[in-house]
DNA sequence: AATCATTGCGTTGCTATGACACAATATAAA
DNA sequence: TTTATATTGTGTCATAGCAACGCAATGATT
């Protein structure tokens, strides 16, 4: 089949050519979170031939800046371009890579990777963190698959090597974040209602907030619209929508905000 | 001159090993501060055959954690170990490294460094600060003199490639840190008063800050012991010493302080 | 002994925040 | 159609933290 040749051609070029084209030893990490049925979720992928997940990540270009790496991944992964992304933390434990997932990949295309090969050496990554908007219309995995997956931050299991960990130290910067920048912007949707967006919060903090403190705080900050429709359906009591007030965002995201959660 | 041997045979070892040694393309460059003569200083060394100044940094070897290579320059350089270290950025942009000072601190061993060799390519640096203690009595390098110098941080100049950029980050994280942590501890000697306290806050800060409401606000962190004993020879009251409570302040490091400035 | 800059301790008023009350309202149940 | 229910919009109140400031005490200088 040409299309198996094709990923064989590939494999194949990357271990052989991989470390000329790259920079041998780095890669980035993107822990890309979404806010969907109240609660956060990270995008992983299945390793192939194992029962671990991982992060979406890559290597970094011989000439190519970080952080246009890390917007590679992403926009290979979601489809969605030019939003909030931020380095958080690097991880090097010398022990942190495990080369039997790398071995057990390419056995399955006849391939024993040669142990001095550059893609079993010692790998440093640097962690990014994204926050994206689920309708988004744009994004491209909504749906989980056998090879894709939007997994609960709480409730992770199985995942490759030490990709829990960063997952949670994403989750750490997030939230100290959250104090002095205004993250609701990507994982939000254009418009929204103010529970939504206190629930957006309470499920980063993990934990609950005063509905009517909340309210206030967040309209202190000044960034946000109040339109003049309401969303019905619901159950109950229509809410407002809102929405950023983009202008007002962006200069809090160069300024930051104030107070604290 | 069986000294400057050495050193060719280093130079060589280094070129010609290093990247069996170390690993390929990253290194860690480290932000030590102190606190002198009411001014924060960052420790720089003179760049051999160059009028620039640079960063104590160093390579990371092929099993170190990162953490420890950190720690390994920092020790080396001054000394002083087991203190806060934190890594707070990554400078990866490809334009970043400078072939030529290199090139020239070599060829004044008459060694022209291959166009090929590993400590040409681009590197990614790790950006840690430390925060060191002038009285500290394991400390080396108080002196300046022609290699080595602590320069006050708003008087930076002549950095080699982006040290400079690298100092302001790290001084932004600092100031981001000290709203959460208890920074005073390694940049104060054991006993101070608190005008002397009071004085690293406000030069970290950039801004003044009122007098009563300092103490008031610093005692209340409960992480400092008032000492019984009282600083005299100054010019006017005798202010009281105080000294950091290592228990609380080790809490206080794990869980955090709240507030801000 | 008088002067002076600095320190220790305290007060006042404002603002942000946490806790809670109550009316309005959209749907569901009766 | 009426009633019940859960949720939302708006407001109040007490408290804590904080900025601004007052004043007496103190140690060295004159």
């Amino acid at each position: 089949m040409a299309k198996s040749k094709q990923i064989l051609g590939n494999k194949k070029l990357l271990l052989e050519k991989g470390d000329k084209i790259y920079q041998p030893g780095i890669s980035v990490d993107c822990v890309i979170l979404g806010f969907q049925e109240n609660v956060l979720k990270v995008l992983l992928l299945k390793v192939e031939h194992s029962n671990k997940w991982a992060l979406p990540g890559g290597f970094i270009k011989k000439n190519e800046p970080i952080e246009h790496a890390a917007n590679r991944v992403l926009q290979e992964r979601t489809g969605v371009q030019h939003i909030f992304l931020q380095q958080f933390n690097v991880f090097g434990d010398p022990d942190r890579s495990d080369a039997s997932i790398h071995q057990n990949r390419y056995l399955e295309y006849g391939i024993k990777i040669p142990k001095d090969n550059w893609l079993l050496q010692r790998f440093i990554t640097i962690g990014f963190y994204a926050l994206i908007d689920f309708s988004d219309e744009n994004l491209k995995t909504v749906i989980s698959d056998e090879t894709t997956a939007w997994i609960d931050v709480n409730k992770l299991s199985h995942l490759m090597m030490d990709h829990e960990a960063i997952v949670l130290k994403a989750l750490e910067a997030l939230r100290s974040q959250l104090a002095y920048l205004p993250i609701g912007r990507n994982l939000m949707p254009k418009k929204f209602t103010m529970p939504e967006l206190q629930k957006l919060y309470e499920t980063i903090l993990d934990r609950k907030l005063d509905r009517r403190n909340f309210q206030r705080k967040i309209l202190g900050f000044d960034i946000l619209n109040k339109l003049t429709e309401i969303r019905k359906g619901g159950a109950h009591k229509a809410p407002f929508l809102y929405s950023f007030n983009d202008k007002k965002y962006q200069k809090a995201l160069k300024d930051g905000l104030y107070g604290s959660w």
